[in-house]
DNA sequence: GCCGTTTTCGGCCCGACTGTTTTCAGTCG
């Protein structure tokens, strides 16, 4: 079992024995461990053949015991009680904003209500409001939220499914007779939420049995829900519907193009290809997966064969890819490659975990030149904003660090919340000492449009504010936006020369694509930013740069693929200043 | 639940906001 599956098992004790109404400090060594081990550099395999468990921070004996017992056996008969125990509808709940166990609990005991559908049709009949301690403003809340659980019901953010993705197609490359695994659908092309996770698997010899049998027993593996002769469809405990189809080798390439869709962009293909008198099918593209009979060697040949260029697995929506295809205006999709450094982490001095220097060298060794520390700002006590004396003392660690890096620089940077009133939490003059000001939104998220904009508009307008972080401040399937008009938003990030941010958190990914889209439109400069509160967290880049593919995004779009001079004369406070 | 130490239990991050009440509990970040 991976870090990452046995982190989920955490979360998921925590979040059960949170609703059981467990005491808060033990729910909360749950979800720090879940956390920490997420986040852990050495698989805890390891570390438990090593009998060292217990040497991970927040672990103790108890836990210890249970991650062994999910490292030993795949299984944990503490969380299958767990299970038993709380109706697991409940756990559902817990993702409506305004709703904590303690309100469930109460919903729970009266109208012995357990999944969200009665819980909605509860709402609606206004019984909710009839319970001690829940009003109306409690069921508008559980209105709302069941509206949003729905958008994105039966889907996981991408965050959750690449790694599953990415641990099966380890998994069935070790296996006999397998010759190629890649992942297609959804998560091939970077979708922000997936409904299921494609797998495609080429096979030299042996059958899909004996592929699919030692498959069903991977512990991960909740329930198989179909087994077809080539095609294995199964649910993992962490709910997400994986996908397995298995074809001849020679086969492959052709299905990984179907099966990699989208539909919309097939579709496409297909008005194009009739009104170029081509046939899909001659060229390879199959209009079922069980009809295969052109040997593609590469999915560049299919596009050839079609007088195109290759059109990346992101740009695959029906978005009009195939006429700019056509007309050999495809954009030159920024990659991992092209990244310069990250504009947004977290250390220890705030809520990150990481010392300066561990982010550094996690970033150096991701090949970047820069990294900018933004750290929260004062306000925001929860998150440990610093005090003026900390942000002045970590600066000063910043210049002494970066008087021993070579081909490195560290910035100075910040996140600044913008008060509900609109105002900065620190004084201009301080601000102004700054590399870099990223401000963001963190308090009164229910204020209304006119309050909202007021406060960004004031953030955008501010001569020191560099860039503007996770702009509408979506949490994806947990949150929508804050009362924004986006269109508003760009007008002035375009019209001040604020750079906007797609937060590559898989959590947040925003601005969405669509946004980021509109955002260049504009001519506005966008930045990836990780938003990194631990060096492994740097990682999530890739969710970011699959949000700016999918945005049509190039190099030049965004300011961290920059050289840092290009980068720090590009920033507001220093467009009227010779460096 | 963990942790640290003062070896054996008390502290663990807490302040703001909101909604429900009418002085505070629950939720959130």
């Amino acid at each position: 079992m991976t870090n990452l599956e046995l982190s989920w098992a955490l979360e998921e004790m925590g979040d059960l024995l949170e609703i059981k109404g467990e005491e808060p400090f033990k729910v909360r060594a749950y979800h720090r461990a879940a956390r920490i081990l997420e986040s852990l550099e050495e698989e805890a395999a390891q570390l438990h053949a090593r009998g060292e468990l217990e040497k991970i921070p927040g672990v103790g004996k108890n836990l210890a015991k249970k991650i062994a017992e999910l490292l030993e056996t795949g299984r944990s008969t503490f969380l299958e009680r767990l299970r038993q125990e709380v109706p697991p509808g409940l756990r559902d709940m817990l993702s409506i904003p305004g709703l904590g166990a303690k309100s469930i609990r109460t919903i729970y005991q009266h109208l012995k209500i357990t999944t969200l559908e009665e819980l909605e049709q509860a709402a609606r009949e206004r019984k909710i409001r009839t319970l001690p301690g829940l009003g109306s403003k409690t069921e508008l809340a559980i209105l709302r939220g069941v509206d949003m659980l729905k958008e994105s019901r039966d889907k996981v953010p991408l965050g959750v499914a690449r790694p599953l993705a990415e641990l099966f197609c380890r998994q069935l490359r070790a296996l006999p007779g397998v010759d190629r695994v890649e992942m297609a659908g959804s998560v091939r092309r970077g979708c922000p939420m997936v409904g299921d996770v494609d797998i495609l698997v080429g096979m030299v010899s042996a059958e899909a049995n004996s592929l699919f049998e030692v498959i069903e027993r991977h512990p991960q593996v909740k329930e198989v829900i179909k087994v077809e002769n080539n095609h294995l469809s199964l649910r993992t405990w962490t709910g997400v519907k994986v996908e397995i189809f298995v074809v001849p080798a020679e086969k492959f390439v052709a299905s990984w193009l179907y099966l990699t869709g989208s539909a919309a962009h097939r579709e496409e293909l297909g008005i194009y290809a009739k009104e170029a008198g081509f046939s899909l099918e001659d060229a390879g593209l199959p209009s079922r997966l069980e009809e295969v009979h052109v040997f593609l060697t590469s999915e560049e040949e299919f596009y050839s064969r079609l007088s195109l260029p290759f059109i990346a697995p992101e740009l695959r929506e029906g978005r009009g890819e195939v006429k700019v295809a056509k007309e050999g205006r495809l954009p030159r999709l920024v990659t991992l490659e092209d990244i310069k450094g990250d504009l947004h982490c977290h250390t220890r001095y705030s809520d990150g975990l990481h010392t300066i220097k561990e982010m550094v060298e996690a970033a150096r060794a991701r090949g970047y030149r820069y990294l900018a520390i933004t750290e929260h700002s004062r306000s925001l006590a929860v998150a440990r904003g610093l005090s003026l004396e900390q942000l002045l003392a970590q600066k000063e660690e910043i210049t002494r660090l970066n008087e021993e890096l070579e081909d490195f620089t560290i910035l100075a940077g910040i996140e600044v919340d913008i008060l509900p009133d609109g105002r900065l939490d620190y004084e201009d003059e301080i601000l102004a000492q700054m590399d870099l000001v990223i401000a963001s939104i963190h308090s009164g998220f229910r204020q209304d449009e006119e309050q909202m904009m007021a406060r960004l508009e004031a953030a955008l307008r501010h001569p020191y504010v560099d860039i503007l972080g996770h702009p509408t401040g979506r949490m994806l399937g947990r949150r929508p936006a804050y009362a924004i008009n986006l269109e508003k938003v760009l007008e002035l990030a375009a019209e001040t020369g604020t750079i906007l941010e797609i937060n590559a958190s898989p959590d947040r990914l925003d601005l969405d694509e669509v946004a980021a889209r509109r955002a260049k439109e504009y001519g506005i400069p966008l930045a990836i930013n990780t938003d990194a509160h631990d060096a492994g967290r740097l990682e999530d880049m890739e969710y970011g740069l699959a949000v700016a593919r999918r945005a049509w995004l190039e190099p030049e779009d965004i300011v961290n693929t920059w050289d840092l001079d290009r980068l720090l004369k590009r920033l507001k406070r220093n467009r009227h200043l010779k460096l």
